[in-house]
DNA sequence: ATGTCC
C-alpha cells in the first residue's frame, strides 16, 4: 500500500498575520488572518495550510491534544485539506469539531464512532402558550419517553402503534435508508425523506446490493450479535450528550430571515422539537470493528499509523478495506436516518396525545458524524465531518431538485438549553471550509472534570429559573451548559468568518437526556 | 458515542 505524499499544488499563498501568532505549549501557532480565520502551516510548509475558525476567545479554548490532532490529521497520507471548527475539542485521533478532506483515502476515525450522529428538527403548528404551562409541558415529556426511550442499551417501549421491528424490516432499515417501503412500514411521513441531506446511503459501488452482501456477511459471521436487539434501539435516543428538546422557534426579524425561514417550514413563536442522536449500537459495533480491521491490515502489512496513532487508520479508496468501510458506514447511517425520522414520528404523536390536532413537519436531518464524496475546489474528494456539518449555499448545484435549491439548506445547530440554540443557513464563505461549519457548542470540559467542578444545585437552579423543564430528577452535571464553550463566541466565529447567518433562535422549554442518576 | 466501567 502506497501513501500519496502531500500535494504542493495545494499551498495556497496565505498573507503573513500582522500580529504575533497564537503560540501553544506544544508549540503550534495560529495565525490569525480575519478575525474569526486563521491558519497553521504545515511544520515543513509543504501543502495547503489548516484553515482555523474561530475568534480570539475561540482561539484559546483549542487544547494542544486537539492542534496535535488537527495536525496529525493533516499530514496524514491522501490528506489534501483539513478544518479545525470553533467546536474543535479533543476526539478520537482527530478533533470532534473538524473536517478532513481527501481524494484518495478514507478515515474511519475522522467519521467517529457514532457513525451519521446527526441533528434533526420538526416544526409544529402549536402556538407557545400551549405549552406555557409546566403540567403540560410535563405530560409531554412522559409521553415522549414512554416512546423515545434514552440511556445506552435502550430500545423503543412499548407504544409503537402497530409498529413490528422483524429481523426482515431491520434488513430493509439497514440497506434502503428512509425508502418508501421503510418509511410506511414505520408510520413515518414519507414526504419527510426529502427533508434529509441524505434520506438513503448506498455501498462502495453505488449499488444497495452490496449493502444486502455486506451484511449477510456482518450477521453470518456474528459481527453484530443480536441484531434483532439492535432494530429494537429503532425510536431511541440513547445516552451521552444525546437529546431531544422541546423548543420556541424565534424567526430573526429582518426580511431574508424570514424568506428563508418560510422555505425551511419555520413558524415564528411555535413550538419545535430538536433531536440529536445516532446510529446507537448498531453503527457503534460496525465502526469499532472497523479499526479492528484496519488495525490488524496495518500490522499484517507492517504500514506505520499516521503519527504513530492508531486511531489515524486508514483505507486506500478502491482496496476492499476502503470498501468494506464505506459498506458499513452506509449500513450504519441508513440505521441513523431512520432512527431520527422515527424519533420525530414518535414525538409528533406524543404531542397529539397530550394536544389532540397537532401537526408537524421535518424541517430537517443533517448529519454531523459521516464522509459524504463532495467535489471540494473543483475535485471529487471524500469530505469527512467530524462534529462538523455540511453548510451549502443557495444556489450550489449539489442541492438542485432539492426544496433548499435557491435558499441553501437548514443549519441545524444545538448550542446549549440555557443559551439556546440556532437555525442557520450557509454563505458564500464556507466555501473556505469544503463547505461545512462546526455543530454545536463544543465541549470544554471533560464529563470528570465538568463533575468535579460545576456545582449541581447551582446547575438545577438556573434551568428551575429560566423555566426550562427535563426528564430527569437532577440535570445531568457533565452536560451542564458550562460544560460547552460559550456558544456565543462560536456563533460570533461562524458569522463573522462568512461561512453561515442565523435565520432562528430556538428557546428550549424542556430537554429529555438519558440521566444514570434519575432513570427510572 | 457504546450490548457504557473510571
Amino acid at each position: 500500500m502506497k501513501t500519496k505524499p502531500l500535494d504542493p499544488m495545494n499551498n495556497i499563498s496565505q498573507p503573513l498575520s500582522s500580529p504575533a501568532p497564537l503560540t501553544k505549549s506544544s508549540g503550534i501557532k495560529i495565525h490569525q488572518t480575519d478575525e474569526a480565520i486563521g491558519f497553521i502551516p504545515l511544520p515543513d510548509n509543504s501543502g495547503k495550510p489548516i484553515t482555523v475558525i474561530g475568534n480570539d476567545a475561540i482561539r484559546n479554548s483549542f487544547d494542544d491534544t486537539c492542534l496535535q490532532q488537527i495536525v496529525n490529521s493533516r499530514m496524514s497520507p491522501g490528506v489534501t485539506e483539513v478544518i479545525l471548527n470553533p467546536d474543535g475539542h479533543a476526539g478520537y485521533g482527530a478533533p470532534i469539531g473538524c473536517v478532513m478532506v481527501s481524494p484518495t483515502h478514507i478515515y474511519p476515525g475522522p467519521v467517529g464512532v457514532d457513525i451519521k450522529c446527526s441533528m434533526s428538527l420538526l416544526q409544529t403548528d402549536i402556538p407557545e402558550e400551549a405549552v406555557a404551562d409546566k403540567s403540560v409541558r410535563r405530560a409531554l415529556i412522559d409521553a415522549i419517553t414512554e416512546r423515545t426511550p434514552t440511556g445506552a442499551g435502550r430500545g423503543t417501549r412499548s407504544v409503537k402503534k402497530g409498529r413490528k421491528f422483524t429481523k426482515e424490516l431491520g434488513i430493509q432499515v439497514v440497506t434502503e435508508g428512509a425508502s418508501p417501503a421503510v418509511c410506511e412500514a414505520l408510520g413515518i411521513p414519507v414526504e419527510w425523506a426529502e427533508r434529509c441531506e441524505d434520506s438513503a446511503h448506498l455501498g462502495h459501488d453505488g449499488t444497495a446490493e452490496s449493502l444486502r452482501k455486506r451484511l449477510d456477511f456482518i450477521l453470518e459471521t456474528k459481527r453484530v450479535k443480536n441484531f434483532g436487539d439492535k432494530i429494537g434501539q429503532l425510536g431511541s435516543y440513547g445516552g451521552g450528550n444525546h437529546f431531544g428538546e422541546c423548543e420556541i422557534t424565534r424567526i430573526l426579524d429582518l426580511p431574508s430571515a424570514k424568506e428563508t425561514a418560510e422555505v425551511f417550514g419555520l413558524k415564528d413563536g411555535h413550538v419545535s422539537f430538536l433531536s440529536h442522536c445516532g446510529s446507537r449500537g448498531f453503527g457503534n459495533i460496525l465502526a469499532c470493528a472497523q479499526f479492528k480491521d484496519l488495525e490488524t491490515m496495518f500490522n499484517k502489512w507492517g504500514i506505520p499509523y499516521p503519527a504513530g496513532d492508531k486511531k489515524l487508520v486508514y483505507a486506500p479508496l478502491g482496496t476492499p478495506e476502503a470498501n468494506a468501510y464505506l459498506d458499513d458506514m452506509a449500513l450504519g447511517a441508513n440505521f441513523a436516518t431512520v432512527n431520527h425520522l422515527l424519533i420525530n414520528a414518535l414525538v409528533l404523536e406524543a404531542f397529539q396525545e397530550v394536544l389532540p390536532g397537532t401537526t408537524g413537519k421535518l424541517v430537517y436531518f443533517i448529519s454531523h458524524n459521516i464522509a459524504r464524496e463532495e467535489i471540494v475546489e473543483g475535485r471529487k474528494a471524500w469530505v469527512h465531518r467530524k462534529g462538523a456539518t455540511r453548510a451549502v449555499p443557495g444556489g450550489h448545484f449539489s442541492l438542485a431538485g432539492t426544496p433548499f435549491a435557491e435558499t441553501g439548506h437548514p443549519i441545524l445547530l444545538p448550542g446549549n438549553p440555557r443559551d439556546g440554540s440556532v437555525v442557520m443557513v450557509a454563505q458564500g464563505g464556507a466555501e473556505r471550509t469544503a463547505w461545512s461549519v462546526n455543530h454545536g457548542a463544543g465541549r470544554q470540559m471533560g464529563r470528570k472534570h465538568a463533575a468535579q467542578t460545576l456545582d449541581q444545585a447551582a446547575v438545577d437552579a438556573e434551568f428551575d429559573s429560566a423555566d426550562i423543564l427535563y426528564n430527569s430528577r437532577k440535570y445531568p452535571i457533565d452536560e451542564s451548559p458550562d460544560a460547552y464553550k460559550n456558544f456565543a463566541d462560536v456563533l460570533n466565529s461562524v458569522e463573522a468568518a462568512g461561512l453561515a447567518k442565523t435565520v432562528a433562535k430556538l428557546e428550549a422549554r424542556f430537554v429529555i437526556k438519558d440521566s444514570a442518576e434519575a432513570d427510572d
